[in-house]
Order: structure tokens, then sequence, then C-alpha cells
DNA sequence: CGTTTCATGTAACAGTCGTTACATGAAACA
DNA sequence: TGTTTCATGTAACGACTGTTACATGAAACG
């Protein structure tokens, strides 16, 4: 798992997620990534085949990092309230080392929507792995399809507001709103059947 | 308003949405556009001096249209709760012909938080404009701030739902979270001082 | 030592891009 | 009728794209 590439090629992967995560991907272009990172489009070809699965297989590992990150939270709040992990995926996701992740997922995703075939396979799963995350820490007594729309919401809500920041940079309006959600979403959770 | 460019320039603009919405901005071509417009590449610079104007020039008509229809959902709910607008506007974008509206701004906003210059000035009041229509049907017993962070949540909650919808094709479930969420917000609108 | 494997360097190919120069028709207006 | 304005047609420019062909060095392995 720590190392599925030759050593090369596992340096060149590292270095161009840390251009996609500066420059985006909507406009990556091989020569001005190859020039930043001292390498040659000639040799990003040779080691990933071509540009696409480049960018795909940069994506996956940008995917486990944010998804690890978030089973850490879940992991680590065992024991707390519901809400406690909102909160704490939110502080993680707001804090300024983070943001670019989001704002590399928002770019993707949205470019996703419009041409689901190129980025082939991220669509699938990108909503319902995180819902099922949400929903594994939801309460046993509630049906799966219950605990499955209550963690839709809280993963919906969290994503938005996600959105908003970024887009705004009005932290605290936007933390304001998450906190009237994730203080009341214990409760909702007492309220369901 | 209604006619604010020279009519042939108008009949262009409209094909240039209307192909917008099928294939997005992100590889948008100016060749292939013109070619299934019927026109030429030379004409729509001709109309529009450049490509970055002339899909600036789309977004601003296609955010108008859907911001038009939200404000008239929010006159049409006055006296009913502040749930039924967001349960109107959610019917409204998850209908077969509006989804492309809400594809496209997912893609543009996706594209625009990765470059701000680019896509100038689409992200500027992209977010507020929203949170302050919404803002505005609340109670006025709350204070301003109370609002918009209120307005901030149901926005953002029915954007991140959105966004699951479109990228999950889950209707029913999508559509039970934000009933969870619609259900929940009359009464929080009571809780809240 | 010889051979194979991994990595790299240099150039080029064929195509697309936004944009422009130059010229022409057609209609409106004086 | 002459002149101006709007719209269009043809071709090209220079820059950039992903990708490939061909050749070379360097290290690992038998």
């Amino acid at each position: 798992m720590k190392q599925a590439y030759p050593p090369r090629a596992a340096v060149l992967l590292d270095a161009t997620i840390e251009y996609m995560l500066k420059h985006g991907v909507a406009d990556l272009s091989l020569r001005p990534l190859a020039a930043k990172i001292g390498s040659k489009a000639r040799l990003l070809i040779y080691h990933f085949d071509s540009k696409e699965s480049l960018v795909s297989e940069a994506m996956v590992v940008v995917r486990d990092r944010v998804q690890k990150a978030f089973a850490a939270m879940v992991e680590n709040g065992r024991g707390h309230s519901e809400s406690q992990i909102i909160r704490a995926f939110w502080r993680w996701a707001t804090s300024r080392q983070h943001e670019r992740y989001l704002r590399l997922f928002f770019e993707v995703h949205g470019l996703a929507l419009q041409k689901p075939a190129r980025y082939g396979g991220y669509l699938e799963g990108a909503v319902s792995t995180w819902v099922e995350m949400m929903a594994v820490v939801l309460p046993a007594r509630l049906s799966l399809a219950k605990r499955r729309s209550l963690a839709t919401l809280a993963v919906s809500t969290v994503v938005g507001l996600l959105m908003d920041y970024l887009s705004s940079g009005d932290k605290k309006r936007s933390s304001q709103a998450l906190e009237i959600f994730a203080g009341n979403f214990d409760a909702l959770l007492l309220k369901e059947t």
C-alpha cells in the first residue's frame, strides 16, 4: 500500500500531486508541470503511460489521504456525540493546510459531473463512500435507510458549508452555520425513530 | 434588460448558452462550438471580443435565470412556512430540465475556486446573493447576523444535497435527507432567539 | 564481461488553440 | 446614389497540446 509504484514514479507522483494542489487539473499541461518538478513531459508519459492516467492515479492518492483523515476522526470520536465528528472534520477541512485538498476536490467533482466518462469512476463511490463512513457512527437502533438519510444530510451539509467557506472566505458566518447544524444534530438523532 | 445585445449577438449568445449547458465550459473550444451553432469562430470573436468574455457573458445570463426562478419561489412562498421555499427550490432544481443548470454551476464554481482570476468576479457574490435572498424571508425578530447564519445553513444544505443528487443520481436518498432538514427547519427557527 | 533493465535526452509529429489580417456582401441611411 | 455600418468568408499566424521514435547512459545481474 505504501509503495505501490516504482521509486522514481512515486517521486514524480508526489510532486505531481503537490503541483495539482497548487494549480488544479482543468488546464494541467505536461510540459509546465514537468518543468516545475524538474522532469520532462517525456518521462511523465514513460512512467504513467498517459496524462489521463497520471491525473487519475494522483486523484486516487489524494482521495485516500482525505478519507483516511476522516476515518481517523471517526475513530477518535468513539464515545463522543455524533456532532463532535462533524465539528472535528470541519476544523480539519477549514485549516489552512487542508483547504487546498477541498479546492481540488470541488474542481474535479465539478468537472466529473460534466464529463463522467473522462474522469471515469471518480464519481462512482465519491458520494457513497462518505455517506457510508458517516452512517456507521449513527445509532444502531435506527434502520439502515434512516441512517443513510441522516448521514446524507450530515455529509451534504458539511460539503455545502465548505463550498461556501472556500468561495466567500467568510469563516465566521460559515462556522456559525455549522454550529447551528451540529448543535441540533444530536437532538435530531434522538427524535428519529 | 431583455435585449442588451445586438440582435445577432443575442442569437449567438443564446445558442452558446445552450451549448454550454450540454458540454460544459472546461474544454469549451470556439471552433466546435461555432460549428454546432452554425457559425464560425471568427464571428464569435467579432461579436464578443474574446472567448473569455463570451463565456462570462453567458454565465451572467445563466445565473440570472436561476436566481430569478428562486426569487419567484420566494415570492410565491409568502405566507407559507420557510421550509416550503426550500422544498419548492429542491423540486425545481432536481427536475430533469433544470439539472443541467446546476451541473454547469458546479463546474464553473469548482473552476472559479481554483482560478479566481480567470473566472473573475464569478465567486464575488455567488454565495452572498443566495444567502441574502434566503435571509430576507426569515423571521424579522431575529438579528441580521442570526438570519444570515440560518440562511447560510439552509442554502449550503440544499447545495450540498444537490451535489449529492447530481453525483449519485439517487433521488430517493437525497430527497429524504432534504425532507429531514426541511421538516426540522421551521421548528429550528422557533427555537432561535 | 556481457546483457538486460530502468531512466533519460533530443526532436519531431500531427493536431488544436485563440486570435488576427484582409477582403467582400448587404443593408441602412444621408 | 454614395457612404457608412453590420455581418460574414477565407486563411493564416504563432503558440501550445499529448504523444512517439530513436538513441544513450547507468546500474544491476547472470
